[in-house]
DNA sequence: AGTTTAGTGGTACGGTGTACGAATGTCAAG
DNA sequence: CTTGACATTCGTACACCGTACCACTAAACT
């Protein structure tokens, strides 16, 4: 009975039943143990919250780093990327925990890839914190738009008329978005942050 | 009684006391109303978190379109982050709420931005999409780092020495955010568009 | 042996979303 | 004037939630 294994049974509800299903009693009842035991190795459940973002921020972490400091931020953000893409619920599991110590190794990370440019201390900062910003707002337009959307709802807007540039991208057939959004997004933050 | 009305409640509530503050019961009583009421003109309490999504979105355009693309662009941009910044709790809310109709208005109006432009459908869409990514990204770091940080914990970390570059960051006084990141990520976005 | 400590968990309280069905008001047809 | 259909309101009840409080066992230390 550790933090670790009760985060790690709590992962697991994540995992397969959605991150609302994850309960103290159910955490407990996957564990064969009383519900009120959990509380003695976890604070609150926003601490076990917590532990489980932190397990999270871990999985993001490279084990090595590329020399190169743009190959380097973009195989951190690509991973970064993978992890929301196992765990679709991370998003609001991050809304409610602060940031632990894998997020710190995260960001030590980050700074260490930078180590070599000529950029400030301000400048690093800077970079590797758009960087998450859009990897993260990514992350949320992804797990959001596996959020049932009502697809009656939508043509029928487009039906009426009063959505043209909508109706001219969607109306004639569906368009797929394009896959290296991400990628390209993310080198136009790299190059941009000359200026 | 309409579903604006119960919109608006519960937009004040979410305000004043934090988007976990808005239940069904509690909505109910601002409005002088039994509590079962509310469902008559809301399916579920998802179906009102999308309403109250929806008020947002609708807070979010912009009522009149700058000529140049770019600064159009950034416009709404800006003013979607404003949003963001009057309603922390919004990206919850976006999390449990599929688009409404003023997130496809929001979708046109940045097509609209984009019509004299020479990109074609996709580069519109990936484009546009990316801005929002940053957007969102941007506004979820901003109300994460509102929640409680462990001031001490993060402290006790840096002196074990286990973070060296953050140590050199964050250790010789306390360094302000570049102020200008959004803007400056916006403009990234938006040069780095052309390849 | 006596006492402290680590660890477990049962019960209970006040909250949540919402299914169900009963009550009321409104209005058109008979 | 009555009757019935409908729109609208909402009280009760149920299952679930987080967790405060306290009783308990078993091991460790003195």
């Amino acid at each position: 009975m550790t933090r670790e294994k009760i985060a790690a049974a709590a992962l697991a509800i994540a995992d397969q039943e959605g991150f609302e299903a994850v309960s103290m009693r159910r955490v407990a009842q996957d564990l064969n143990v009383g519900t009120m035991s959990l509380y003695y190795y976890v604070k609150s459940k926003d601490d076990l919250i917590a532990v489980m973002d932190d397990a999270l921020m871990g999985e993001a972490l490279l084990p090595s780093l590329p020399r190169d400091w743009r190959r380097a931020m973009t195989e951190i953000a690509k991973r970064t990327h993978a992890v929301f893409g196992r765990h679709p619920w991370a998003l609001a599991a991050m809304l409610s925990a602060p940031p632990g110590i894998n997020a710190m190794r995260h960001m030590e990370q980050c700074l260490e890839a930078l180590a070599e440019t000529r950029m400030t201390v301000k400048q690093k900062i800077t970079l590797l914190t758009m960087i998450d910003d859009f990897v993260f707002g990514h992350a949320l337009r992804e797990t959001a738009s596996d959020a049932a959307i009502d697809i009656e709802f939508g043509a029928a807007q487009l039906a009426t008329g009063n959505f043209p540039r909508l109706k001219e991208v969607f109306g004639g057939g569906r368009i797929d978005a394009d896959k290296n959004r991400f990628a390209r997004g993310l080198r136009a933050l790299l190059e941009g942050s000359r200026t």
